[in-house]
Parts: structure tokens; C-alpha cells; sequence
RNA sequence: CGGGGUGUGGCGCAGUUGGCUAGCGUGCUUGCAUGGGGUGCAAGAGGUCGGAAGUUCGAGUCUUCUCACCCCGACCA
């Protein structure tokens, strides 16, 4: 089994650093804060751009490519938007460097001042929405449903591997639209995108709802959310979709004429995801044993171990398996088969374990002998030996057993640790377990700061189709009409 | 930015009150044997001890400064 690794209980962080690691996910970087993505890592991500670029293709929008260089001048203009974002921006000052007279390297060319400083984008609304302008005069150009992969900028104070580095790469989504039902009802659909692919591709049950007035994004009228639950006990914002009302519109001027002859100003969207789903793909399914892929993202689905003593044994599997292989792919299985002969079998199985690869195939003399071959399933660590024949349509089906499995297991772990609070003791009892916990709020601002500031749990949000229920606020006991969902967070 | 910690071959670490040629595990290279869950044995390569200054006959070890990273807070996707 697998040797210096920790476990879940005994350092979950360190558990989770060790997965990143050993998985070759990533690596940090000489820059702080910033990671390498390595290849196998980035092949994860790349599988979810595949899924999601389909997703927003199919729902009728278009990808484009704005500028990483914001003027300062255009982030200023969104009140809410500066207050959320300043802290943390990167910003451009110079444009050249030059020896240093006296040989002491390379120095900034204080001659070479920018007029106007630029951000690094931290998100783009600001950059889209001064160019928007030039793109709307009437309704019939209208709606607007661009999308952009990009990385981003956020100076992070501490950073986490995938889940919090001062650059990242996600998929922001702007929307323009001629109406306010339009705008929110786009809204609502790219957060249906979001948890379906959520559930659907990576596995993981998410909660759809409505982030408090704290909680909302910078520049949003209303900002809506899918969360997550981590094996720690700990809530993952996997998503967002913001409905930005025309507070983009009015500070960039973007304005339309429409059927009526009257000017209005635009409403607008923006959605994002990003690499932190590959954090959220690690800690929601992952064992002792390292990663655990669910197969419709697994880079590799299927790898194939040969097993053999001599060279004539050697050939003798590798022929039956490149014919597995073959068969598998016809299938439009993703197939590795793996005829280093500079590792042994042991190894390999070790490596693809902790490399979460769903379904492991090995084929050995005996194999060759009876026609079959050994099957092992990742998730949960099973053995069988089935025949060759019938390979393909077998190995399809235990894929789909897989990815079933696999958000079976992690619904019925947020169920398990999901719970009502009707008191604060009680509230505060179940915090230090962790999981989701639905208890009353009486709505203000104050309250949620004060239970933030004492247990350190968030509103994550005010779930989608909330039942409506009388009840008493677990911090002040004042009245509230409906439970809100509560958790500690990364 | 506050509190704590760690910097020693690629990685993980040991190195005592300053004292001999700086060790160990793992990984790497080569050879032989092995091969159905991280093979064994043997030989070998690899280190300005984070950096700078100082104390000393002598510094990985002591002092000062500095840099980097990690953990805990404040802030956040």
C-alpha cells in the first residue's frame, strides 16, 4: 500500500497537500503564491473546460478574449466593485527595465512610467463592459452571451493549491440583456450549468442558493451559488452567478434603444468557475489511498498493467493487451496501456491508485492462458477477473457503476452530516463536527457578522426553493420565516 | 500584516555542551538476480549546510541582520 502517505484523519491538510503532490497535480512555484500545474493536473482541468465549454456552447454562447490590463480608472468607476477587489489587485506601473549604471543588475526604468497604472484583472466586468458599450446601440443587438477562459489575479494574503492562489484560471461568462426577467433568468441557467455539471461530471452534490448581502460579489445585485460539502465537514463554493442588475450599464454608460424607441440601460450577468473545482474534485471523493477520479473527468479511465516474467511472456501479454486497448478505445474509452518495462506491476499499481484512475486492467501469463484479466475499480478498491471477450461493453459498464458510485457516496455523506440547530448550544456542537447545518436567521447584517466572528461559519447561502417556516433566530431569537444554510468554509 | 515553526545531496530528515573526511532513509546510475501490490543484493554519482556579516585556533552548531517557505489568525473564489 501506499507508504508515506498521511491520512484524512490524521492531517487532513497534509493528506491534501500529499494528494496535489503525489499525484503530480501541481507544484508550488518560485513565485509565491502562484502553483505550476502540472500535466496530469492540468489534464483534469482540461477535461472540465471540455464538459462545460460544450454546456455553455449548448445553452447559445460564444467564446472571445479580453485584455489581462485593466486602466485603473475603469476599476474605480463600480463603487462596490473597488471595495471588493482593491485589496488584492496587482498592478502595472512601468513598462521597461534597464541595467542598473553602477552592473547591479536589471532595475525598473523609472523614465518608463505608465500614464495610467493598469490591474491585472482580478475578473473582468470592468474591461467587457467598456467594451460592450461600443458593441449595443439597439435591442436587436441584444443579448450578448460571451464567454472567456482567462487566468486571474487576486493577491492572496495565504493561498492553498487549487483552492486559493494568487492566479488561477477560470471561465468568466458576461451577459448582456435588453430585460431584467432575461437577465436573472440567464442567471438561473448558468447556475443550473453549474450544478448539473457539478452532479453529472464531477460527482459532487451541490446546494443551489442565494448569497447574503455580505457574501455577494463585489458590483451584484444578487449573487447565486452552488456549495459543497468536503470530507473535512468543511462548504466549498464551487460556483457563482451573479445577476448584476445595470449597475455595470450605468457606470460604463451602456445604453439601448428599444422596441418602444426609449433608451435603457443594459442588464447584465456574469458566471464563473474555476481551478479550484480540481480542489473540490480531490477533497470530495479521495481516500488514504490517494486520488479518486470520477471516470467522465478522469484523464485516463482505463490503464492497463502488463505482468510478466521473460521477454517471450512479455510480447505474448502485450499482444493480447494492445487488442484490449484497441477494444476499449473503439468504445471511446480513454486507455492507457502501460508497457514501461522500467517499472514493475506493484509500482505501477501504486502509482495509478494514488493517480485516482477509475478502472486498472492487469494482464498477466494467466491471463493470457484463461482469456481473462484481472479488473480492479478505484473507488472502491475491488478485484475481479472477467473474460476478454465481452471486455469492452464490461469495462463501460463498471465505468458508469463508478461515477455513480462515487456521487452516491458523497450525497450520502452530506446527508449524514447535514443537520437542523435550534438552539445556539446545539448550533455551536455541531459546528465542531462540521457539515452543512440549517438554522433560523433573522436576516440582518449584524447577526450574520456576530455568528461569523464567534464560530467562524457562514451563511453560504439562502438555498434555491427554500420551504417556508416560522422560527426564531439562533442568535437573537427574533423571528425568521425560513432556515438558511450554515458552515464553516474554505 | 500579527503569532508560531522550518531552512543540511532531487525529496524526507539526523547532526549532542562549537572539534576529525557532514551522516541516514528514499530517489538516481550501473551490474546480477527478481517480476500477479512500491523487489533483493552489490557498486557508484550527487551537498557553497537558505544568504550576508560577526565571535573563535576552529561554525551545520554561537550572535546579529536578511531572505524564503510552512502552519495559526485578519482577508478572500
Amino acid at each position: 500500500m501506499a507508504k508515506d502517505f498521511s491520512t484524512r484523519e490524521e492531517n487532513y491538510s497534509k493528506w491534501y497537500n500529499d494528494i496535489v503532490q503525489k499525484a503530480e497535480l501541481a507544484e508550488s512555484s518560485a513565485v509565491r503564491g502562484c502553483m505550476v500545474i502540472k500535466p496530469y493536473g492540468y489534464s483534469i482541468w482540461e477535461k472540465m473546460q471540455g464538459a462545460l465549454d460544450k454546456m455553455f456552447k449548448d445553452t447559445g454562447h460564444s467564446n472571445a478574449y479580453f485584455p489581462i490590463f485593466i486602466p485603473k480608472s475603469f476599476f474605480s468607476k463600480e463603487a462596490d466593485h473597488v471595495e471588493g477587489f482593491a485589496k488584492e489587485c496587482a498592478v502595472v506601473t512601468h513598462y521597461r527595465l534597464k541595467n542598473h549604471p553602477e552592473g547591479k543588475g536589471l532595475v525598473v526604468d523609472e523614465s518608463a512610467q505608465l500614464e495610467e497604472e493598469l490591474i491585472i484583472r482580478p475578473t473582468s466586468e470592468t474591461i467587457i463592459w467598456d467594451t460592450y458599450r461600443g458593441w449595443i446601440q439597439s435591442y436587436r443587438d441584444l443579448p450578448i452571451l460571451v464567454n472567456q477562459w482567462a487566468n486571474v489575479v487576486r493577491w492572496e494574503m495565504r493561498t492553498r493549491m487549487f483552492l486559493r492562489t494568487a492566479e488561477f484560471l477560470w471561465q468568466e461568462g458576461h451577459t448582456a440583456h435588453a430585460t431584467k426577467n432575461e437577465a436573472i433568468e440567464e442567471t438561473e441557467k448558468m447556475l443550473d450549468v453549474y450544478s448539473d455539471f457539478a452532479e453529472k461530471y464531477m460527482a459532487v452534490p451541490v446546494i443551489k442558493g442565494i448569497k447574503t448581502a455580505n457574501e455577494r460579489f463585489a458590483g451584484a445585485v444578487e449573487t447565486f451559488c452552488i456549495e459543497a460539502l468536503m470530507q473535512d465537514g468543511k462548504a466549498l463554493q464551487a460556483g457563482t452567478s451573479h445577476f448584476l442588475g445595470q449597475n455595470f450599464a450605468k457606470v460604463f454608460d451602456v445604453k439601448f434603444t428599444n422596441k418602444d424607441g426609449k433608451l435603457d440601460y443594459v442588464w447584465a450577468t456574469s458566471w464563473g468557475v474555476s481551478t479550484r473545482l480540481v480542489g473540490a474534485l480531490i477533497m470530495a471523493h479521495s481516500d488514504d489511498n490517494g486520488l479518486v477520479l470520477p471516470p467522465k473527468l478522469a484523464p485516463i479511465q482505463v490503464v492497463i498493467v502488463p505482468i510478466y516474467k521473460s521477454q517471450e511472456q512479455y510480447e505474448a501479454v502485450c499482444e493480447k493487451a494492445v487488442q484490449i486497448e484497441e477494444k476499449l478505445k473503439s468504445k471511446g474509452i480513454s486507455v492507457k496501456f502501460d508497457n514501461r518495462q522500467t517499472h514493475k506491476p506493484g509500482w505501477k499499481f501504486n502509482e495509478y491508485e494514488f493517480k485516482g484512475v477509475p478502472v486498472r486492467i492487469a494482464i498477466g501469463p494467466r491471463d493470457v492462458e484463461n482469456n481473462s484479466v484481472e479488473i480492479a475499480r478505484r473507488d472502491t478498491l475491488e478485484k475481479e477477473t472477467y473474460q476478454i471477450s465481452d471486455i469492452e461493453n464490461k469495462v463501460m459498464h463498471l465505468l458508469d457503476a463508478i461515477q455513480d458510485n462515487l456521487y452516491q457516496k458523497a450525497l450520502a455523506f452530506r446527508e449524514d452530516n447535514t443537520y437542523k440547530a435550534d438552539t445556539w448550544e446545539e448550533f455551536c456542537k455541531i459546528l465542531d463536527k462540521g457539515g452543512f447545518i440549517y438554522a433560523h436567521w433573522d436576516g440582518t447584517d449584524e447577526t450574520e457578522q456576530k455568528i461569523k466572528e464567534e464560530t467562524k461559519a457562514t451563511i453560504r447561502c439562502i438555498p434555491l426553493n427554500n420551504k417556508m417556516e416560522q422560527g426564531s433566530c439562533i442568535y437573537s431569537g427574533k423571528l425568521s420565516s425560513q432556515r438558511v444554510l450554515f458552515a464553516r468554509a474554505y
